[in-house]
DNA sequence: AAAAGTACCTGCGCGC
DNA sequence: TGCGCGCAGGTACTTT
């Protein structure tokens, strides 16, 4: 489940089950879930082994699970990444789902045992132990709930820039990105040390709300441009999380296996061949990056600069006759 | 040093 | 029916 949305319904799922649980034992059926896990540390299973969950944290689309530690310890946590199709389920204690690759038994002192199994059929996603250091900006490290997070962020999440829904998403230093990059804006939207959580159905989402070509170049993006994407990336988010973030099938669910609504307020992903909601002109979808983009070619018209030489001076040829 | 390419994986649906 | 191909919501490492 991947981008912002459908990661926030997992931690929403996950937290009243896993905060002040003890992990009492870990079955490690793939030891690849783990690739993300830095051996000099100690084992997975013997840091992990017998720890308490201190709150479950969120910054764009990573997980992490701070433990309690002995104040002569370097804090640490269990930290997650779902990749392109992990599931985190909340399950019976003793349940094994298809896919299984790294199975958790909890205590928890007021609600009854429970076992959550981390299901990743492509193995793109992780589960690791790492250590806590402080932000950079001082500030609490990501979302958590009602109660705001210490300011310390695993290492391997550091370099990631915070989401566009945190309320100490840095505005300035976004815009300044922007300005400063030469490439297509969709790449900058999906560049998670630019600005985190969105993935390619949100990218393309917020480009058809604010009217814009995915191959505009982010720094030809006016102020007021760059102000009204980022106001439908946050709105196109927001909506998302509403209705449960967005499923297509059984892949893509909550902690308790169930989908989200999104895909029925989808206008552009996965739109091919549909009329745009704004215009009745067919969405198109075309390889960037190597992933779809779809997209309104009337409404998000390819601007002259990003057209390829050959194909510019073709056009100027065309322009002429 | 920014930008682009490649590796990491499994499984589904499609056309032949 | 079987088989190869393209496609899938992500990140990190390497190369240019």
């Amino acid at each position: 489940m991947p981008e912002l949305p459908e990661v926030e319904v997992v931690r929403a799922g996950l937290q009243p089950a896993i905060v002040g649980a003890r992990i009492a034992d870990i079955d490690i059926y793939d030891e690849r879930s783990l690739r993300r896990h830095h051996r000099a540390l100690g084992t997975f299973v013997d840091l992990l082994r017998g720890s308490r969950v201190t709150a479950a944290v969120r910054r764009g689309k990573f997980l992490w699970f701070p433990l309690e530690t002995g104040a002569d310890e370097r804090p640490r946590a269990l930290v997650g990444h779902l990749g392109m199709s992990g599931q985190m389920l909340l399950r019976e204690p003793g349940t094994l789902d298809e896919r299984t690759r790294i199975g958790l038994s909890l205590e928890h002192p007021e609600h009854r045992d429970l076992r959550v199994n981390f299901v990743d059929q492509r193995i793109f996603g992780s589960l690791a132990i790492d250590t806590l250091v402080p932000t950079r900006d001082g500030f609490p490290s990501g979302f958590a709930g009602d109660i705001p997070p210490a300011a310390l962020i695993p290492s391997q999440v550091a370099h990631i820039a915070r989401d566009p829904l945190d309320p100490h998403f840095d505005e300035p230093a976004f815009f300044e990105a922007l300005s400063r990059k030469k490439v297509g804006i969709k790449r900058v939207l999906l560049d998670q040390t630019v600005v985190s959580g969105i993935g390619n159905i949100y990218a393309d989402e917020s480009l058809w709300a604010a009217r814009l070509h995915f191959e505009r170049q982010a720094a030809a993006l006016t102020r007021r441009q760059a102000a009204v994407l980022l106001d439908e990336v946050r709105t196109v988010l927001q909506k998302a999380l509403a209705e449960g973030g967005t499923s297509f099938d059984a892949q893509y669910v909550n902690v308790n296996g169930a989908s989200g609504y999104f895909s029925h307020s989808l206008n552009a992903y996965g739109q091919t061949g549909k009329p745009c909601a704004r215009c009745g002109t067919p969405i198109e979808r075309v390889s960037f990056m190597n992933r779809g983009s779809h997209f309104c070619p009337f409404c998000q018209k390819r601007p002259r600069a990003a057209r390829k030489p050959a194909e510019a001076s073709a056009a100027r040829t065309a322009d002429k006759a």
